[in-house]
DNA sequence: AACAGCGTGCAACTGAGTTGCAATATAAAT
DNA sequence: ATTTATATTGCAACTCAGTTGCACGCTGTT
């Protein structure tokens, strides 16, 4: 990202009522450099305050419906969430990692009107766009070191 | 795809011994004209003999590493598997449904050169591409009829 | 006070995919 | 043909992400 996005302007934008715990997670979510699973997303908040797993899915449910995040599927598990804000974090693809199923965001590519440069005419329209790279990173690859754990 | 492509000829050129439950595995998914779901390539197989869902997933991973099948995630929950054979189904974007899961493959849009044409310079060199669009089908969106259930 | 709407927590559940290990099949060696 | 090694399969038990049902608490309304 850019800069940081504002949690609570982003909602306000959204027409979402702030609350202790949705600025929680917003701001753990905002405060990451790359997309972020629940459980990192957990791990992280329950340090300021103590939060249920359901809580967090619900939340992250109304955020992805109310667009402020974007969801990511990888083959490595778990789902993905980073901040939708177009400004701040524009549309752009990612890489993952096959062994150790990190997420890289490919930012300097931007993929606003992706649509048109492939020349892709769907007759459903999309509401939203997800390229990914899949290969072996940097930590991984080099001569088949202990697949790296996600920090 | 364009035609139907040959599970054993298939095999044969990336290098993998054919064996009944492989050959029967490919032949599912070659004959699906829409990426397929372990549980479906599973009911299917089983009309013709029984196999076991450790084998199939076994046998799912042998074909990905080999570069015979494609694997893609989704949102949606469990992977879908399509043949990637470059001559009969060469690599293409994807619109999965938001309501039922369903993915549909794009075939018209050809994405071989994606990486040259969106001008992606990545130092992790990539081994597979996905590029999925995320809406709502046509089945499910009209008049929010209730979700098509997959068959 | 009574009621409704909303957000939360807890426990139990679901369903995809995995792991360990024994049993079987296939191929190679004697 | 019998033995030996190697690859493949099946079964049960397991892991883990995400979901569901329901009771409880809070806030505002009649
Ligand atoms: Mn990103
Ligand atoms: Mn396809
Ligand atoms: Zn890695
Ligand atoms: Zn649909």
């Amino acid at each position: 990202m850019k800069t940081l996005c504002d949690p609570r302007e982003l909602m306000a934008r959204q027409g979402v009522d702030p609350n202790p715990n949705r600025d929680l997670i917003l701001k753990v979510i905002a405060s990451s450099s790359k997309a972020v699973t629940p459980k990192f997303i957990l791990t992280a908040a329950r340090k300021t305050r103590s939060i249920d797993k359901v809580t967090l899915y619900r939340i992250l449910d109304l955020f992805v419906a109310r667009r402020i995040l974007r969801r990511m599927a990888s083959v490595a598990g778990s789902l993905r969430y980073e901040i939708a804000c177009a400004e701040h974090n524009p549309l752009h693809p990612h890489f993952v990692c096959r062994e150790c199923g990190d997420m890289e965001c490919l930012s300097d590519v931007d993929l606003s009107d992706v649509r048109e440069r492939l020349n892709m005419k769907t007759k459903n329209l999309p509401e939203d766009i997800d390229l990914k790279l899949e290969g072996v990173c940097q930590k991984c690859s080099p001569r088949k070191r202990r697949r790296h754990e996600e920090k």
